[in-house]
DNA sequence: ATATAATATTCTCATATAGCTATATTGTCA
DNA sequence: TGACAATATAGCTATATGAGAATATTATAT
């Protein structure tokens, strides 16, 4: 098990590392994350590829975008996005990977 | 970076998991896991390191537990909680480990 | 049985947000 | 300029949920 914590957090990290978590709490986005992971994508490839309106698409990306877990590329009339950086790859690698076993071990629970 | 999703994932796979995130996306929660971090701790210890309310505490132990967070042992009046698994523990490391960066990134970021 | 302590639950209110529809913005091309 | 295409945003509704107050439950002790 684990060691006891070495320091006190403040309530400041605690509510910026929970919004964190609830960024990543909403199935449209995990989804979004997890067709990006192949690389970047433009709004109506993520559309397509995930079967939501453009509109909410749209907003689930401004929202991963301002906060940090995309870039956005404009060109023309498209704006091509992409996984940020390598912590929320890792994240959604591992996210993606895990739910397999997740759902499994959940299947298991119930029977 | 990483490589193309290899399968598609089902719809409840994404609620699944993003109902995982959605139980971490709460500050108090986050509290409570990085208090138990140090090993098990009544409600009442909990309620003081906290400085929650006991329903709220309570109410939020619930959650935990139903989502197989932490594990519940009662004693007398009193119950015990202790975090369930190595990966739930795993998690909270990380993340309390990556509160510093992540607040320096921000305050980078608003600078 | 009764009082007390520890924990859990219910009720209510306020706030946040996911999704829809419609509209606005921005860039390209004829 | 005007039409069109791609993306973003605003307005709205329904739902979820965090927090406080009050109450219920459960166990111990006298």
């Amino acid at each position: 098990m684990g060691n006891a914590p070495e320091k006190n957090l403040s309530d400041d990290a605690f509510e910026a590392i929970s919004q964190r978590f609830r960024v990543l709490s909403d199935p449209m986005r995990l989804k979004i994350l997890y067709n990006l992971a192949s690389g970047e994508l433009s709004v109506s490839e993520i559309v397509e590829r995930t079967g939501g309106s453009q509109s909410n698409v749209s907003k689930h990306l401004s929202l991963l975008l301002a906060n940090g877990m995309v870039h956005r590329r404009r060109e023309g009339t498209s704006a091509f996005y992409t996984i940020a950086d390598k912590s929320v790859f890792d994240l959604c690698d591992n996210v993606c990977g895990g739910i397999e076993t997740d759902l499994e071990n959940r299947r298991r629970a119930f029977q």
